[in-house]
DNA sequence: AACTCTCTGACATTTTTCTGACACAAAACT
DNA sequence: AGTTTTGTGTCAGAAAAATGTCAGAGAGTT
C-alpha cells in the first residue's frame, strides 16, 4: 500500500493543521474538510483510505457524518472526541468506528492508531495507475505495476526525490540525503547514480524520463 | 459471538482482580495468568479469544511472551504498558499487537477496546503461496504439500517471512525476532540460518528461491 | 565559437553476500 | 557415562553486486 489517502473532517484550523503536517511528513496524503456535508462530499469523490472525523462539527455532526457514509462506503473511520463520555454513543449506535481518540492526543499514537488501522483494512484494489509507484515500507517499485529492482542506494535516491516531486535538489543535498551526512566524496557520484536509474527506468518506460537535471542547480522528479 | 474467552496475563493482583470483576460482568469467560510461563501454556491449551497482556512481568516480559506466542497462534493480543514509551517497541518490531493501553486505563475505554478487537477478528484469509505452505500452531512447513522437516531457529526465521511476505527484515531484526531479544552475536549467523534454509528449500523446489537478499538491508520472503 | 555543465561508458575499488569447513554445544542414543 | 548425531555460530575466502572515479562526448548557454 503505497500513500495511503487520509480525509481529515475537523473544523478547528489549529488541529487540521497539526494533522495534515504530521500526516504529510509521515507519507500520507491528506485532504481537509471544513464540516460534515463537505467531508461527505470528499469522501465519495476522493475515495479515500482512511476518514479521521471529529464528533463535534458544525451543523452535522459526526455521528450524522458517518451514518450516512457508511450507506454508501466501509472506509476506515477514527473519531476525535473532545470527552471520553462521547464515544459510548459512538460504540452505543454500533456505528462501525474503527478507532477513536480523545483529545488531547499525542501524535505519536495518532500515528501509530492510523497506521495499525490500515494494516488492517485489506488491500482493495486499488483503481488510480500512476506508471511509477513507490513503497517506502516495503522497499519497492513497480512501473505499470510491474516490479522493478532496486538497490539501495537507487531506492534511497528516488524515495526522496518522488516524495518531493518538483523540488529541485542540489548535488549537496541529494548526497546528505541519499548517502548519508557523514558522506564526503564527489558530487559526480550523484551524476552516475542518476545515470543507472535513468538506465533502469528506461528500460521499462522508455518515453518517461521523469528525472530532471536543471543545470547548475540539480535534479528534480518531474512534477505530477 | 458467545461468551469470548479472555486470558490475562498480569502480574499485579489488584489489577487482575479488577479486570475479571469487569470483564465478568460484562460477561465474558476469563482466566488469569500471573507470569508468562502460565500465560504461554495457557494461551495454548484455553484457546482464548483474545489476550490481555501486560509488558512487565516477572522473568520473561510481555515482549518475549508475544513472540513466543505469535510463533504458534494468531490470538489477538491487547497490551498493557505502564509507560507509552514501552509500545514503541512493540510497534517497532512489528509483533502484531491488535492494540494497547497505557496504565492508569478506565474500564469503560478497556471494555471498548476489546469489544473492537472482537469485532474486528474476522477470520483472517491467510493467503500462503501454493508452493509453501506453513502452519504456526503445529510448527509444520510443506512444499507443495510435502512436509518438509526444519529445525526450531528454520522454523522461526521462515516463520517471521512468511508471515509478513513483502517485508524486508534487517538482520538485527531478523536476530531479535526469530532468535530472541537476549541474544548477542554476529549477525552473520543470520547469513548462515539462511544458507541452510535456502539449501534445505532447493533441495525439493529447485527453481523457487523465495528468500531475497536486498543488498545493504536484509532479507524478505518474496511477495506473493 | 567558447565555455560550462551534464551524460555516458569503461574501469577500479569497495562493499556485501554466499558457501564450505570447522569447532563446539546440545540432544539423542547406547 | 560415553558415544554418536544434530544444530548452529564463526571464520575465511570466493563470488557477485554496487558504486566511485575518470575521461571524453554531448548538450545547453552566452
Amino acid at each position: 500500500m503505497l500513500m495511503s489517502k487520509i480525509l481529515i473532517i475537523e473544523d478547528e484550523p489549529a488541529v487540521c493543521k497539526l494533522l495534515v503536517y504530521n500526516l504529510e511528513k509521515a507519507h500520507y496524503q491528506t485532504w481537509v474538510a471544513q464540516d460534515g456535508v463537505q467531508g461527505l462530499s470528499a469522501a465519495l469523490q476522493w475515495k479515500p483510505d482512511l476518514v479521521v472525523l471529529d464528533i463535534m462539527l458544525p451543523q452535522m455532526d459526526g455521528l450524522e457524518v458517518c451514518r450516512q457514509l457508511r450507506q454508501s462506503s466501509a472506509v476506515p473511520i477514527l473519531f476525535l472526541t473532545a470527552r471520553t463520555e462521547e464515544i459510548d454513543r459512538v460504540l452505543g449506535l454500533e456505528l462501525g468506528a474503527d478507532d477513536y481518540l480523545c483529545k488531547p492526543f499525542s501524535m505519536r499514537e495518532l500515528l501509530a492508531r492510523i497506521k495499525a488501522i490500515l494494516r488492517r483494512a485489506a488491500p482493495l484494489p486499488s483503481a488510480p495507475s500512476p506508471t511509477f509507484q513507490m513503497d517506502p515500507a516495503q522497499r519497492t517499485f513497480t512501473v505499470h505495476h510491474q516490479p522493478l529492482v532496486l538497490t539501495k542506494l537507487e531506492f534511497d535516491l528516488i524515495a526522496v526525490l518522488m516524495t518531493h516531486a518538483g523540488q529541485v535538489f542540489s548535488r549537496e543535498q541529494l548526497l546528505q540525503v541519499a548517502w548519508g551526512y557523514d558522506y564526503f566524496g564527489d558530487t559526480r557520484a550523484v551524476d552516475s547514480a542518476i545515470k543507472r536509474l535513468r538506465a533502469k527506468l528506461r528500460e521499462v518506460a522508455p518515453d518517461e524520463d521523469p528525472i530532471e537535471a536543471l543545470r547548475g542547480i540539480g535534479y528534480r522528479w518531474k512534477a505530477a
